[in-house]
DNA sequence: GCTATAATTCACCAACTGGTTAATTAACCA
DNA sequence: TGGTTAATTAACCAGTTGGTGAATTATAGC
C-alpha cells in the first residue's frame, strides 16, 4: 500500500463531482457526454476529472468508435478502506461512550 | 453526512505528512513541537497542517500553560469509511472473482 | 468527401496548497 | 523585569487545481 497512491485516491475523493461520477459509474461503464450531463461544466472540465480518476487507478477507459467510455475500478478504494480501519476503534470508541451515556439516562429514568 | 464534510475529510487525508500526523495521534495527545519533530519542515508548516485537520474536525485542540496539544477526533473518519463502503461489492466482487481463478488453477494442478 | 458528434488538447485565468523566513504572541521561570 | 520556549501570524513564493472558450482529432453516417 503505497503512500502516492493512497495521496492520490484521497486527493480524487476530496471532489463532489469526482465522488457523483464514481456513484454514477456503479451503475455501469457510461460516455463522457453522460457524465457530463448532470453537472453544469464543460466537456474539457469532465475531462480533466476524469484524468485524475484515471491516474488514481478509480476508473479504466475503452474505445467504442467516438465514444471513450469509463469504468469503475474500486481497488485503490479497498486501500483506502484498510487505511481508514485502522482507526475503526477511535470512532467505535466514542459510540460507545456515547451508547454508555444513554443507558445511564435510560436507568435514571426507569427508576421513579 | 454532508458532502462538504467528505471534502475536507478526503482533502485531509489526501497529505502524507497529515496522515502521518494521525497516525501518531492515535497513540496519544502531543505537542505541536513533538508532532513537527519527525518531520523535516518548519514549525509553521506544521501549523498549517494541524489548521487542514482541525477544519476537517479529525484533531481538537486544547490549552496547557504555552503548550497547545492536539488530540484525535475519528468522526469524520466515521463519515469517510461510510462512503466508501458503499463500493465494497465492487472491490470483493473483483477478489471473489480473482478467488475462482486461483481455485480453477488448483484444480488443474490437482488433476496429474 | 462532407457534416455532425464525441472527446481531447491548448492556452489562459483565479484561487488554493504547501512550503519558506521573519516577526509576534503567550506562558513559564528565575 | 527579562530571558526562554511554544506556537502562531504575516508576507511571500512556486506549483497545482478547477474552471473557461477555442481549436483539434477521430469516428460515424449519408
Amino acid at each position: 500500500m503505497s503512500s502516492l497512491q493512497l495521496d492520490r485516491t484521497f486527493a480524487a475523493l476530496a471532489d463532489p463531482t469526482r465522488r457523483a461520477i464514481l456513484s454514477r459509474l456503479a451503475l455501469g461503464e457510461t460516455s463522457v457526454k453522460d457524465l457530463a450531463m448532470p453537472f453544469s461544466m464543460s466537456a474539457p472540465a469532465v475531462t480533466k476529472h476524469l484524468k485524475v480518476l484515471e491516474h488514481a487507478g478509480l476508473i479504466e477507459r475503452s474505445r467504442s468508435a467516438q465514444w471513450r467510455p469509463c469504468k469503475l475500478k474500486a481497488a485503490p478504494l479497498k486501500e483506502a478502506n484498510d487505511w481508514i480501519e485502522e482507526y475503526r476503534r477511535f470512532w467505535e470508541q466514542s459510540f460507545d461512550r456515547l451508547d454508555a451515556y444513554l443507558q445511564q439516562i435510560q436507568a435514571k429514568d426507569e427508576k421513579p
